[in-house]
DNA sequence: CCGCATCCCGCTCGATACTG
DNA sequence: CAGTATCGAGCGGGATGCGG
């Protein structure tokens, strides 16, 4: 078994499938963007955090844009939004079971980008 | 060992240090962009290619975008260039063995890809 | 055949101010 | 406390034409 053999999962016919919609290019595109792995990484080390903690945790982030990023987890599935009714309102977001499904996969990128840069 | 302490490869301290520079960063930067993936998913398919082949191959994408894919996937380490000065010109591009060992991380990202889309 | 140079556009992201 | 609303800059990427 060749490394070349895990690539054809998504590489099995003449013309790259992933030029169109392919599983490889969603679960990129779903980490994406600018924040989503500093989020994920301070939720897995802290576990569930709420809003502002999040926020303060994460430097440079801002409101805009941490919002946005917490809905798009949230819509992925790999984040969950507990809202406590409380006074002051409470908020906190934690990883769900698909996110610890993906960070042994994130675990061994790392390895792979530690390598790299050398 | 939980899901968990995959991550704490990266994530070891109290403020996530993914933030500034971190080896997940630095991987997912160099297969990001819209083409660095499909150019990789038809070398591996292909062997080496030519680069008019090779642009066939891809549709859609352009001269320009792919010229600067594959210079910076030379950079990065992940292609290597072969210039043939015959007549005409032959020039073929190939995956390295850093690329090789990134290949079954992308086929592990690829499951759970699929897994996620339902 | 294998690129490079240039111009331009859309979209992500940042800054700032405001609200339930 | 936990977000929204709006505006604008910057950058990745597309189109076109040229060069070794």
């Amino acid at each position: 078994m060749s490394a070349s053999d895990h690539l054809n999962h998504f590489c099995s016919e003449n013309i790259c499938p992933c030029q169109e919609k392919c599983p490889l290019s969603t679960a990129l595109g779903i980490i994406g963007g600018k924040w989503k792995i500093p989020i994920l990484c301070a939720l897995n080390y802290d576990g569930p955090t709420r809003y502002n903690a999040l926020r303060k945790k994460i430097k440079g982030v801002t409101n805009t844009m941490l919002v946005t990023s917490l809905k798009e987890l949230e819509a992925d599935g790999l984040v969950l939004r507990t809202q406590y009714n409380e006074m002051p309102l409470r908020v906190e977001y934690k990883l769900t079971e698909n996110t610890n499904n993906l960070l042994p996969i994130l675990g061994n990128l790392t390895v792979w980008g530690k390598e790299i840069e050398n």
